[in-house]
DNA sequence: GGAATTTATTTTAAGCTTAAAATAACTGGC
DNA sequence: GCCAGTTATTTTAAGCTTAAAATAAATTCC
């Protein structure tokens, strides 16, 4: 058999020695421990102080950031949702009246999304608030931590998009 | 009116201007990004490749890690969802043969949840897989950007549970 | 211009998730 | 030993979420 005595280069991995990844996986868990524990305190207090649910208050933000509305599919991606998803959080938000759906000019299968005025109003009530729960809930960090934070999580999201693009080839 | 003109110290913010929070709010989306985006991922291969959904995982993760199992409380805890959530979870994979109840010897309210020995070496199965899925998905991060990301990430999760839990006082 | 494909949305079925109320059992103080 | 308060779990109602199939309209390619 082939097993005479390697030379030298004992530190190529060319032998492929079965590495684990705990670490990356830690690093998985204590970024999902971050998000669960951020999340569920701002969708708690969203309900206690607006009666308001997260994913409605996430609707609204981005309608917040395009007067002019946007159909269904842009929703779906910018949110990350299913389209199904949006469906049925659409028509609670218009029966509600905080939005209204309007059929799109140039497309007979779309819809246009939009705030009514209640709904902006409304919206930019909880947002103030939320945005002072953001920074209380991240207050213990630097400036400093903050500006590498924002940084090491833009390569990751980088990183993730590849290894998701990726896969389809 | 007490406005007679301040001399020195133009720079103590004791006039509380509103200051604003828009990059700790762009830090907190981005990270909500991040999380969707490999929790999406993780969810879509499970389904593909096991057939299992994440939560089931999620909870055969918790139990692998703690041979005589625990009660349905523990894993509440652990994985930070609500006890009803669980008692359907829990039915579920009851269910399908991946976990058993038993009374506990000591509480008759509560139970004990363990997995079963397929339910082990199924979920060890899907663990080997799962985590090179995670190492690919931040496979574009070095050592030190991994070291740093897990190190500022142990600040933010001690900063928003002292912002949660320094609101019940 | 018509067929094939893509895109926008809805529907369906199943499962997940929460909050709140209800049960039941445990624990501590008297 | 009993009462009050706490803890473990389940139930309920409502809503969220996904994947997959269905529908309908737009686009692309001969």
């Amino acid at each position: 058999m082939d097993d005479q005595a390697i030379p030298l280069d004992a530190e190529t991995k060319a032998v492929e020695m079965p590495e684990d990844h705990r670490e990356e996986l830690r690093l998985w868990l204590r970024l999902l421990t971050c998000t669960t524990l951020i999340e569920g305190e701002v969708r708690s207090r969203l309900r206690e102080r607006f009666d308001v649910t997260l994913p409605r208050f996430d609707l609204m933000a981005q309608l917040d950031k395009v007067p002019e509305g946007m159909t269904l599919s842009d929703l779906s991606k910018r949110m990350m949702v299913s389209n199904g998803n949006l469906t049925g959080l659409v028509d609670r938000l218009v029966a509600s009246g905080h939005i209204v759906r309007t059929a799109s000019p140039t497309d007979r299968r779309a819809s246009v999304i939009r705030l009514t005025e209640t709904g902006r109003a409304e919206f930019r009530a909880m947002a103030a608030e939320h945005e002072h729960w953001i920074a209380e809930l991240f207050g213990d960090l630097t400036e400093k931590d903050r500006s590498e934070l924002m940084h090491l999580l833009g390569k990751t999201k980088l990183s993730a998009r590849r290894a998701i693009q990726g896969e389809g080839q």
